[in-house]
RNA sequence: GUGGAUGUAGUUCAGCUGGUUAGAGCGCCAGGUUGUGGCCCUGGAGGCCGUGGGUUCGAGUCCCACCAUUCACCCCA
């Protein structure tokens, strides 16, 4: 029995747990302000799902799935990204009959079998955007602000944006004819995964970092020169909005991402940041999708970006998260009966809102008082036997060190006071 | 999937060319205070030296395999 965790996988742990919290916190601060609803779909799909909406060609469909026959012998899949599971549900529960667009986000875990480093796991998180029903380049450029925003908001400095169309399924066969033209006597010089895909995906060449494959692509036609007009003006007007926003970005003409739906608009937003990892966040738009899916033809743009990433180079940037606050009250007893009472004192002011702890293994005094301290707690208040009798108690502040006394009568309105 | 590096207390790491009871800092527990934390001092607990095999009189140390971690590539977030 292995009593580690499986590879790829990580435990957040209690003590840094509260990174996360902050990380969500902006994003449903960016997103109320966007407008985006949070969705929550399962964790697991119809194989069939990814399939046909990620792409049978595509590395991730062909060789990092989680799939498994389930006992009522379906073909399950673990999510291996975000967007067919949020379009199954638009298409499902007909969210296309609404007021449109739809625009939605989601946090959840995501699964990839690969061999794990540093910001690549098999199990990690992303936080995502889908916005449904706009054709429109605003939206493209919409997502792009929520993202930038976010990441400029939690103190992300050196963030570039990196953009390309690669058309529709009007345009882009004629560029594909193009690139086949350019690249039909110079096979010879390609890797053999390129050669796979010279005549099923022929764009995915494009971003091979073999050195080969990159001497034949310095010359190769791009495919902003080749798109259709309405590409073309869409193309345009969303970079026309970008700089409205005020957005520095730079054309790519590389960048064709590695999930066949997207048409269009893609992106990357990536950290320059030498010692954290590249791209922490991708998207694009993706107008075939919901047909491709069995839903109406209805248009549709989002982004990905990796929590784990997003973590990594918050850190190596130094950007520092608050730490949380210990508790507000330490009450240490002496003495059975001074425990006893206590346990109901404590009990008594969480519901009055005051967070209290309290010692579960029998410390001494003197060892209460420094797991209080390790605790932060702010106050500690001592009850013994002379305490019970008297009524009043010692309250201690522990970053001063001053004691003052109060009354146990009105012990809740006096802590209230005090930590106003 | 390809190539490189690394696995020793909870944690970070020492352990020279194989040799007797495997060490340190931090952390944890207790004591130095009879009812008071942080600093200091003292003591204590805690290790099948990643797993399995091999070489040897003898292996934490050398060899092999496996497992895990990590870095680069592929790909991606």
């Amino acid at each position: 029995m292995a009593i580690n965790a499986p590879r790829g996988t990580k435990d957040v742990l209690p003590d840094e747990v509260y990174k996360w919290q902050y990380v969500e916190s902006f994003i449903r601060r960016w997103t109320a302000l966007f407008g985006y609803k949070e969705i929550r779909t399962p964790v697991f799909e119809h194989t069939e799902l990814f399939q046909r909406g990620v792409g049978d060609t595509t590395d991730i469909v062909q060789k990092e799935m989680y799939t498994f026959v389930d006992k009522g012998n379906r073909s399950i899949t673990l999510k291996p990204e975000g967007t067919a599971g949020v379009v199954r549900a638009y298409i499902e529960h007909k969210l296309y009959a609404e007021a449109q667009p739809i625009k939605l986000y989601y946090l959840s875990p995501i699964f990839r079998y690969e061999r794990p480093q540093a910001g690549r796991l098999r199990e990690h998180h992303q936080f995502g955007v889908e916005a449904f029903g706009s054709y429109g380049p605003s939206i493209d450029a919409e997502i792009v602000d929520l993202a930038m925003s976010l990441l400029n908001n939690l103190g992300l400095k050196g963030l570039e944006i990196h953009i390309n169309s690669i058309g529709c399924k009007q345009c882009r066969p004629v560029y594909h004819k193009v690139l086949m033209d350019y690249l039909a006597d110079r096979l010879d010089r390609l890797c053999d995964t390129c050669r796979s895909r010279y005549d099923k995906n022929p764009l995915r060449i494009l971003d091979c970092k073999e050195k080969g494959c990159q001497a034949v692509l310095t010359d190769a036609p791009d495919i902003v020169d080749y798109l259709c007009d309405d590409c073309k003006k869409h193309f345009d007007s969303f970079q026309d909005y970008l700089s409205a926003m005020g957005y520095k970005y730079e054309i790519d003409p590389r960048i064709v991402r590695g999930l066949d739906y997207y048409t269009r608009t893609v992106f990357e937003i990536l950290s320059t940041d030498e010692r954290s990892p590249g791209t922490i966040c991708g998207g694009g738009r993706y107008d075939d999708l919901v047909e491709q899916c069995g839903g109406p033809s209805i248009p549709g743009a989002g982004f990905g970006m990796g929590l784990e990433r997003l973590l990594l180079c918050m850190d190596s940037q130094g950007i520092i998260i608050p730490v949380p606050k210990g508790p507000d009250l330490f009450i240490a007893a002496v003495g059975e009966q001074a425990y006893h009472y206590s346990i109901g004192l404590a009990s008594m002011l969480r519901k009055r809102d005051i967070s209290v702890e309290i010692d579960h293994v029998a410390r001494s005094l003197k060892g209460q008082f420094k797991y209080a301290d390790k605790l932060k707690a702010q106050y500690v208040l001592v009850i013994g036997s002379d305490e019970m009798a008297s009524g009043h108690v010692s309250c201690k502040n522990m970053s001063t060190g001053q004691e003052q006394r109060m009354e146990l009568d009105n012990i809740a309105e006096r802590l209230h006071s005090l930590l106003h």
